[in-house]
DNA sequence: AGCACA
């Protein structure tokens, strides 16, 4: 799933219906997608089966689309790739971005990432006549990039151009800050905090609960809106938010563990509109929703 | 940084 080599139709899971653009900065683009998420525990289990890509391999296969539709063997051989001995000196820490609007912003790239552990830098290049763009994100090391390419291949950026992201490993490192010659318009962003409190990104403590938590909401969020984000996820029963006292939270509550935890893959750290500064804070809830106590469904 | 409703 998430390691199929991108296809333009292998991501159609995410349905319509999500609306979120970013609120970090002035008047954003209310058509934009942009989610923004902390690291996945599930980006654990890719650190022992590291993809690698050859980074001797050339930038000019990286024209969109990133890569042709692969044969049936290629995830295979993907895999059986890792086996073969590389170099270990510049690991593999770049990732490629395709799958980008044509007007994109290299500020839309860096809200993209900016939030995933270890992030360093991206880079946007846009050739003004294509309609597509494409990017490059460094991170510190391979698992943060694995991490960040988990989290965000196959979302969709921008739902009026119905723009898919594919993201994958770069096939070798950016090399320097610096544009190159061929650059069009390039734009190096930096992290706003490089060294955040890392307690932020540690995992939530509660066990794995069908019903979501979701905190971090800004003061004008509506039950609706949530709704527009939470129905995409499979699994999505009910919204019941709180906003009586003090900062609004809410309880998104699913079918199964499964589907929760899917939705707070998916959704961790993903702007609303009316977000303010950081996403939306996704956890397991202390208790079902609804469960009446002689209820032992899970 | 906050976990209610039945």
């Amino acid at each position: 799933m998430q390691f199929s080599p991108p296809t333009p139709n292998s991501v159609g899971r995410t349905s319509g219906g999500i609306l979120q653009t970013a609120s970090a900065f002035p008047s954003p683009p209310r058509h934009r997608l942009l989610l923004l998420r902390r690291r996945r525990p599930r980006a654990r289990a890719l650190l022992s089966s590291p993809p690698r890509i050859s980074p001797y391999a050339s930038y000019r296969h990286h024209a969109y689309p990133p890569h042709p539709p692969p044969p049936p063997a290629y995830v295979g051989a993907y895999y059986d790739h890792a086996a073969e001995p590389l170099p270990p000196r510049d690991e593999l820490r770049t990732l490629f971005i395709a799958g980008l609007p044509g007007d994109a912003k290299a500020r839309e790239v860096y809200n993209l990432f900016r939030d995933f552990p270890g992030y360093v830098s991206s880079h946007l290049r846009t050739s003004g006549k294509s309609s597509q763009a494409y990017a490059f994100a460094v991170f510190a090391d391979q698992p943060s990039a694995l991490a960040a390419m988990s989290a965000t291949n196959g979302r969709i950026f921008d739902l009026e151009n119905n723009c898919t992201l594919h993201v994958d490993l770069a096939k070798s490192n950016s090399r320097s800050k610096r544009s190159r010659t061929d650059d069009v318009p390039y734009t190096n962003f930096e992290p706003a905090a490089f060294s955040k409190d890392p307690s932020a990104f540690a995992p939530q403590n509660n066990p794995p609960c069908p019903t979501l938590f979701v905190a971090n909401l800004g003061p004008t969020c509506s039950e609706q809106e949530l709704i527009d984000v939470f129905s995409s996820c499979a699994g999505f029963i009910k919204v019941k938010m709180q906003n009586k006292f003090g900062a609004p939270v809410a309880f998104v509550d699913f079918k199964d563990m499964d589907s929760s935890t899917e939705a707070i893959n998916r959704l961790q750290g993903v702007i609303l509109y009316s977000s303010t500064g950081e996403g939306m804070r996704l956890e397991y809830a202390k208790s079902r929703m609804g469960l009446r106590k002689q209820d032992k469904r899970q």
